[in-house]
DNA sequence: AGGCATGATTTGATCGTTCAAGTTAAGGAA
DNA sequence: TTCCTTAACTTGAACGATCAAATCATGCCT
């Protein structure tokens, strides 16, 4: 393998010295025009590197970005956070950074990976993701003036209090909704989460804003339940035996919809002996289920949320301002609804 | 924010030198016991942690492993790599290093980016994914001793030109068809990718040994089409319509199956006219679709796979031979088949 | 007692880069 | 001519760790 090339063999071929040939790479308007052409040529030739190490060491600065990967998720919604991810990746390198990965299982451990990577790869910033009520991790970095962005906005702090991107969940049920009221639904019910979590909440949130905007009243119409299948379809059997005049169902995730869609075409339900009612269900994070098995559901822009992230961060890392972004979702409208 | 705790910092506080302390940390053995003691304790009340970076100078070696993450598949099976990916961070923890992304379009670009890791991260090791014939990026690391580990077999080499951990495809379609035939079925057809590739042709041979084994006469039951769920639906519905016969349907991928299962089971199919034909499927890869559908498919044991892969680039960088493993996968038997 | 091996610790040098300060040469003003 | 300024480039030092070699005891053998 060709030896490591490094920044005084450059500068002895191209008979400069080593500085300049830093400063023909990094600060190239204090170098007289005809001496930096003839280093980057050189540069090119020898095919030098800067070492990343040896930078950070002087610098401080490691062109490294952190993020969580979380311990195998197998379920329905874990490719949210991988394309999410997939993006980043982009978006990082674009900027001339890397991601590097870790895994923690609970905020404390999380922090606790946070000094690790500090003091051994010194990280330039984090991107957090799944922010929820009282994140202590946010409060560890902002008290010590660490650079983050967070996918996801803060639930329990005002807007501000740091740099963050995230997609409009209600406005995405909203959508979802309306799409079914237009399509001429009335008794739309709404499958979520226990209440409590920001981001469930939130989704119930769409769903009863534009239902109040039709004049329709929610009440009765709401079911609370853990992430999941089957939950879905207890959740969703549970509703349609209560209230014979259900005919849609919007649900806070592709999980929970998958399970009340097999409710919903179930060709002879026990839950009902009436003839047949066609439900109309709606999931959210257009996950590739959705797409196989044709479920109408809210897709996240998240390649671009990524690109919004990684911009918010460089702004941090640069001093800048960042400020924060609410995406607004679209609905992605199959057979299911 | 705590500032930088150096060795020279835990060195004086012990009252022990620089190099003392580098040696209670790396090679306990030769520091008196009672001196390293006393050492540790101060690294844990000082909180320090090595500088990687200044290791890294010194050393040669980043504890990083850069691994490819490719743009945003949104495929269904996409979800495959994604789980691998978290196996290995967690299983690179455990080793002591961390998992540094790239992004690269083809071999040629990934060769590239290589060189740019190399110069500017010094990553200590590779894991390549999706090896196919005539690899250019195995060959480029061979060339210049660099260790790596690829997930999938080296498909024009001999085994043991690298290191690699895979999972044995031609089994997993063997048990799929063999589990078939076990119910009854006898005409069995397979749907598969053009040939060429080497995971394709490699389960396509599984389901033809199976045949073979009960006896059976493959021919003209073997479809080629690229991967996706409108080309696996078309490929059924071309096999169904050629031969009556035939009851069962072993697919090489999840989305494949998926697009088949359509057919399967529309009630009332145009291509036959005769009584209803219930028509057995089987995937491959056991994505979150075929556990939601009830799609029965073959399982990649993907967190043992990385797992093992790091074992292997552990044994490639100690300088230990590191041989190479082929795993079983399972059939998980649901509803379709 | 002298010599020597061994164990425990320290010292100086080094990795590759960039910062900060220094040098050199050329041009302009007095 | 002399002095000063500025542009362009060079030199020495430093980042924080580890390697290699040096130092200093200590104990054992003859």
């Amino acid at each position: 393998m060709a030896d490591k090339v490094t920044i005084a063999d450059v500068a002895r071929v191209a008979g400069v010295s080593r500085q300049t040939v830093s400063n023909a790479l990094n600060t190239p308007e204090v170098v007289r025009p005809e001496t930096r052409q003839r280093v980057l040529e050189v540069v090119e030739e020898l095919g030098y590197r800067v070492n990343f190490a040896a930078r950070q060491m002087r610098t401080g600065r490691s062109k490294l970005i952190a993020i969580r990967i979380d311990p195998a998720g197998d379920g329905v919604n874990g490719s949210v956070f991988d394309r999410f991810l997939h993006g980043l990746t982009e978006s990082a390198a674009g900027a001339g950074y890397r991601l590097l990965l870790y895994t923690a299982a609970d905020d404390q451990k999380e922090i606790a990976a946070f000094q690790d990577l500090l003091g051994a790869y010194e990280p330039d910033g984090f991107v957090l993701t799944s922010t929820h009520h009282k994140d202590a991790r946010t409060s560890w970095l902002l008290e010590r003036g660490l650079p983050f962005v967070t996918f996801g906005r803060p639930w329990s702090e005002p807007a501000d209090v740091h740099p963050w991107v995230d997609v409009d969940g209600s406005a995405g049920t909203e959508a979802a909704t309306e799409h079914l009221l237009a399509a001429g639904h009335r008794r739309i019910a709404f499958i979520g989460w226990p209440s409590g979590s920001g981001v469930g909440d939130d989704r119930r949130e769409g769903w009863r804003r534009a239902l109040a905007g039709a004049g329709l009243d929610p009440a009765g119409l709401s079911r609370e339940t853990p992430d999941g299948i089957a939950d879905g379809e207890a959740a969703a059997r549970d509703l349609l035996t209560a209230d014979p005049d259900i005919t849609a169902l919007v649900c806070a995730s592709d999980s929970l919809a998958l399970g009340a869609l097999h409710v919903a075409r179930s060709p002879n339900p026990a839950w009902h002996a009436e003839a047949y009612r066609r439900i109309a269900v709606t999931g959210f994070d257009d996950t590739p289920v959705a797409k196989a098995i044709g479920l109408t559901s809210v897709h996240q822009p998240l390649t671009d949320a990524a690109a919004r992230c990684m911009d918010l961060l460089g702004r941090a890392l640069d001093g800048t301002p960042p400020g924060n972004l609410l995406l607004p979702p679209s609905l992605v409208v199959r057979q299911s609804a």
